[in-house]
DNA sequence: TTGTAAGCGTTATCAG
DNA sequence: CTGATAACGCTTACAA
């Protein structure tokens, strides 16, 4: 219909004042007239005028909205986390903008050279597999960016972080497994360039050694982090080699890969071998057998994360003390790694 | 470090040229000297110049940001959507801002009001479960804002859409049903207040009258597409009621209730009753029995409706001759309905 | 309580 | 090939 849009100053020639004034009115400014305000509302429906939030975040200096870059958004993990983040940015009036990395360096840079283009108001980033340098990362604080990582973090990064405490999680998981009585516990995760799965297998290495265990005589799988990549693994593995006591994976779709493998071999789980995960997807629950993993709170993570970046952008001062906040996961134990007598 | 972000205009004075200039060299415009490109290219650099795309954006009058509208992003099928959208618009230069209705017309209403504050260049919904009215969606046309509708859509509004032939998938599953020979089919399902599960509904009507059964007959019931939702009507069902021979549920998630409740009655799947489900999430595959259910081809989705946004994004026509592009699901029919002899 | 005026960083238009 | 100028729509000192 309307070919041009209404703007304040449409408003402001219709009433006989000024723009400043419909601005005021239009966010509520203390100083003007109760019934001005109520002229401006009424023009502003009438001549269907909408908020320009562009014109207002170049004035400002600043946009309200904060980037997020994950690294797949259909994963539950993170999407679960996005949720949790939405959950606290919306109310203060942020929007959300999302990227997704795809697991690539490149499509990480170029995220965060479209965030920082639309000049947000924070970024949010949990890294991909394939980052180690954080150059481009640094171009956000050097803009004043606040940015907060969370789940996937950087060392070297001296900015506020939301952490899984992944070497616990792996820890309790491992003396779960030895408390069963199993001996020899195989070790399945993604590349440890990751912080995640470094961590993990620290955990799991720990609670080796705490029980007099040589890790090194374990066997051990490093690769990608989906069900082929286990699954295919699993079964050349039992082609020319014995099965361990049980299987440590570093994620439930890995863990799911080795069960198939197994199925496909004639093995029961766990009567053959026992079988455990990581991050409690939601199928995990509900396949056969029930998959004892680690439950890892994502949405908190989400909350936490948003938390910590809105407290950073509020807080005007120049130096940053930056918050580390670890999340305790929690051992979930089901049918698939219990020992049968 | 930099107080100021460095602007064309200082890369201009640093140059003895004007801002303009700049402008052009930075957008590759075909009558700027190489030898001025480059030296522009190379201050640009020096002085850590970032793009303001919200300068740009406000000049333009448009943004290069696409709005999408979700009920909730960590369901399966709309991340999957996302993926699709995002894998079409990013590599024509379009962010995308990603709210979530949380199945509410209140949000709903407020994630468009957003939208549209930011100017985007169009709109991707899925609308909420509450969604009736479409006023809301009738200003993004009047603002001449593209808007395609997915997934769940509205027949009043006339504008592109992309559907899953949701009546024939459960057309498709109720014949299946019926060849295995079960004669009584319970309709287990959301409200059909969304045209999501109308259709389904019809298509599950459709091929009883088509096999001379009455639907009337059937046991029903309609609640929250959740597994709790389904679990308890199950569980109190059985209680006082004889099972049927099978039972279609709207979604997996729903028969993932149902059989929860089965089998904590002791009944066993497919052996004493049928389950199917609808939307072929990821457990479906694992869980036990494996569920025979209906494949949506989601990111098809997504990348189909991103493609129709972008056609009409880029045709400058005023009158637009709105298309309708019909996914076909297909059927996975797996142990959960297999008649036993 | 309201008006005036300047400016946020770009880009389109016109001119040269 | 480049420059000058205005404008996009809004906010905010400062003034009245």
């Amino acid at each position: 219909m309307s070919k041009k849009q209404a703007t304040i100053q449409d408003i402001a020639n219709a009433l006989n004042i000024t723009a400043s004034t419909v601005s005021r009115a239009l966010s509520d400014h203390p100083k003007i007239k109760k019934s001005t305000k109520e002229l401006v509302e009424l023009k502003a429906k009438e001549l269907h005028y909408q908020p320009n939030s562009i014109a207002s975040s170049l004035r400002k200096g600043k946009a309200n909205t904060i980037g997020m870059i994950v690294p797949r958004i259909n994963r539950h993990f993170f999407s679960n986390v996005i949720t949790g983040v939405e959950s606290v940015l919306n109310p203060n009036g942020y929007n959300l903008i999302i990227c997704q990395s795809d697991e690539t360096i490149v499509k990480e840079k170029q995220n965060i050279k479209t965030l920082l283009a639309s000049r947000v108001a924070g970024i949010l980033i949990s890294t991909s597999i394939e980052t180690v340098q954080t150059k481009h990362l640094e171009k956000a604080l050097n803009m004043n960016i606040p940015l907060v990582m969370f789940d996937r973090v950087s060392d070297e990064l001296d900015v506020n972080k939301v952490e899984n405490d992944d070497e616990s999680g792996s820890y309790d998981m491992t003396c779960h497994l030895l408390s069963q009585g199993y001996k020899t516990i195989m070790w399945i995760g993604g590349p440890r360039t990751s912080s995640i799965y470094r961590n993990r297998y620290k955990g799991y290495k720990k609670a080796l050694v705490e029980h007099n265990l040589d890790e090194s005589g374990m066997p051990l799988f490093e690769g990608n982090n989906d069900l082929p990549a286990a699954k295919e693994f699993m079964t050349k593995y039992m082609e020319t080699k014995q099965l361990p006591d049980a299987i440590f994976a570093a994620s439930d779709l890995m863990a799911l890969g080795v069960i198939q493998a197994l199925e496909n071999a004639g093995k029961k789980v766990p009567d053959d071998v026992a079988v455990a995960g990581y991050s409690n997807e939601p199928f995990s629950a509900y396949i056969n057998p029930r998959l004892t993993t680690v439950e890892q709170f994502s949405e908190e993570m989400g909350r936490s994360a948003a938390k910590l970046l809105l407290e950073e952008i509020k807080s005007e001062e120049e130096e940053l003390v930056p918050r580390k906040i670890i999340l305790r996961p929690k051992l979930i134990i089901r049918e698939s790694t219990i020992k049968k007598h």
